[in-house]
DNA sequence: TGTACATCAGTGAACGCGCGTTCACTGATGTAC
DNA sequence: TGTACATCAGTGAACGCGCGTTCACTGATGTAC
């Protein structure tokens, strides 16, 4: 066992953060129904009635994780994005892969965040960095659409919502080993193709590249 | 209140059936979570020990749940497949379309068979109803597939997971009222555009249609 | 048709459990003088 | 530097609750003769 963030005498020094690990930790081993109170707060070395010293409840402590789920993967999407300049078709498709990558690199914050059944809209806070990411990939679909000429420009909301339905999709039904058996393709593989054909069909790559 | 399935006396008649239905009703008001074994039981009119009369437990109840899930969408599926006859084109768009419209219909159904965290493979049948149902799409992609010139033909099951995963991602992302406020377009919408283009961009409908 | 009996589907009481939350408390820390 | 005191972050015991599950039981149904 790694040297834990173990308690320095009676003041643990930074709970709030050491109950914020530890229910991601038990998020991602058993799911957002498996987290309970009681045991974030046995996992961080402290009493259940602890908790309440830095969050309101279950929930509160839920959304907290949440929120810096989002501002993770708000960075990353606009770490991608930059990378891909000053090409929009390049920013976009780094933003996908981006997405995919933040699943699995944190599966606990993607859990909590989008399958814990918390509202975004539940506290300001949350809503505004869940917008900030979005945000993201709204700009780089928006960019990318100024290249189409004007009659066969979808709007950009509708492309971002396509884009992350799919890589929504891929990661629930191909990210894990959920559903009907193995999967069959690599979730990376399956988002990037996916994702190439569906600019091919926006007419912003050639037809046969 | 309609005249709901009471109780004949002491025997019951059809409890089992009745259970599925009082867990499905229960998971679709309050999702996987809120659903539990009692309040099934007294929704159906009966103790919480009468359920294991017909189930082995609770997450038992679930799966059955999900296996009517499962047979219900394979249904829906083969008849929008056979909707869009002969033409493969037609088959798959009509395919993605019934996707939509049984998530819809059968919230509860869908939950307990996406959402509830129960395993495809944790009994026989229900792994055989799910690929009956997946099958459908693969086939439809399959189809349609062989009408594309050879080498610049993807796999199928490519094709019909990319499929799968849009109208998965939509159905989660924007199907009901959950993550970032109100859904910019109606998911029927949003999955119909979306895999348009991802059609064009396989080569299947005229770039400029 | 009537009776005896086996089978079956429910009851209801009880269990142990772990949950989220509250409360009065106490030990540790930081600050004023 | 030392002491008094306020503030703060934890404890630990207790609560009420509803859960899933078990058990011996009993009332209803179906069948054999």
């Amino acid at each position: 066992m790694a040297a834990g963030p173990k308690k320095r005498g009676y003041h643990h020094g930074n709970l709030r953060q050491a109950l914020v690990e530890a229910a991601l930790a038990l998020i991602e081993e058993k799911g957002p129904t498996g987290f309970t109170l009681s045991e974030a707060a046995k996992a961080a070395g402290v009493t259940p009635a602890a908790v309440y010293r830095h969050f309101a409840g279950r929930e509160d402590l839920i959304a907290e994780a949440a929120r810096q789920g989002f501002e993770v993967f708000a960075d990353l999407l606009e770490h991608a994005y930059e990378t891909g300049r000053p090409s929009p078709l390049a920013s976009l498709e780094a933003t996908g892969r981006a997405y995919l990558a933040f699943a699995r690199r944190f599966p606990g914050h993607y859990v909590a965040m989008f399958e814990s059944g918390i509202s975004v809209n539940r506290d300001p806070d949350l809503a505004i960095v869940a917008g900030r990411a979005l945000g993201v990939l709204e700009k780089a679909a928006g960019e990318l659409m100024a290249e189409l000429p004007d009659e066969k420009r979808p709007p950009a909301r509708m492309v971002s919502a396509h884009i992350w339905a799919l890589a929504h999709g891929v990661v629930e039904l191909f990210g894990r080993g959920a559903p009907g058996r193995t999967s069959p393709f690599p979730p990376e593989d399956l988002l990037e193709s996916g994702i190439g054909i569906y600019l091919r069909g926006l007419g912003l790559i050639r037809p046969d590249a």
